[in-house]
DNA sequence: ATGATGCGTAACCGTACAGTTACATGAATG
DNA sequence: CATTCATGTAACTGTACGGTTACGCATCAT
């Protein structure tokens, strides 16, 4: 059913993306690179917070492939890779059915359907209120 | 610029949205309370882990209103709630854009064009090459 | 060589989480 | 009313962050 790209070997993978992800400030840090890549001290001084902080960061980012790094004298570059990024697109597309239609109204179709076999509590439950 | 929705009021709100999918196991819970409302106790026979780590899983869920919860008795059924991912896929649209196209042509492009203004050290750094 | 620069890492601290077991509470049931 | 069922919460534990300061180690400049 899934369709897998290349890159995205693992779904082992994903979650190191999604946990990357989680925090506001690397988030940020990925928007910056967005604009182009950066030493890692450039990229420090745009944030409120100290170097190593921000080192730790790119470490993170490192480990889920959502940045490159490579050496250019003295200077760490990161750039940008945005590919661990579309498996986040592919989880979140299942849900984008659900606002481009009517919000609820699918929802509760499939809430419809799908009631009779997994339910069996919450039928007896409602009988209780005309007591 | 940023269009803002009724529900989405506050950029913290998203905080709360990319921290609670940043486990794999709420991630989950998402996946099956797309297939139709569930109650607490459904939801846990569906894990390998226990029932209160399910219920403290739903109560991260339920903070960032990403679940909405109501009584059925003894029962409490739990239904997904999608409004809040709209917030991450228009965060993640802004990245679309990268993989849409030839993939790095692009980035190259965007960067090339803000190098002179952002970069100021990596210049220098290129010149030391041709001592 | 000496020193300054750029950057990662170690050590440390506080907090939040993910999991557990044990307990409390409210609703159905006999 | 006692009991079972459904569920949340408290208490506790281990681990992983996110932040800090101090340090180590290359690399460039003099």
């Amino acid at each position: 059913m899934r369709h897998r790209s290349v890159t995205d070997s693992a779904p082992q993978m994903t979650e190191a993306t999604f946990q990357a992800l989680a925090d506001p400030t690397r988030r940020a840090v990925l928007d910056l690179l967005r604009r182009g890549s950066q030493a890692a001290g450039q990229i420090a001084i745009a944030f409120p917070v100290s170097r190593p902080a921000i080192s730790k960061h790119l470490r993170l980012l490192r480990r889920a492939h959502l940045v490159s790094e490579h050496r250019e004298g003295r200077h760490r570059v990161y750039e940008l890779n945005p590919e661990p990024l579309r498996a986040v697109d592919s989880w979140i597309e299942q849900y984008r059915i659900f606002w481009t239609n009517s919000l609820n109204s699918l929802k509760a179709f499939v809430e419809a359907e799908h009631a009779r076999e997994t339910q069996l509590a919450s039928d007896k439950a409602s009988q209780r209120k005309h007591k």
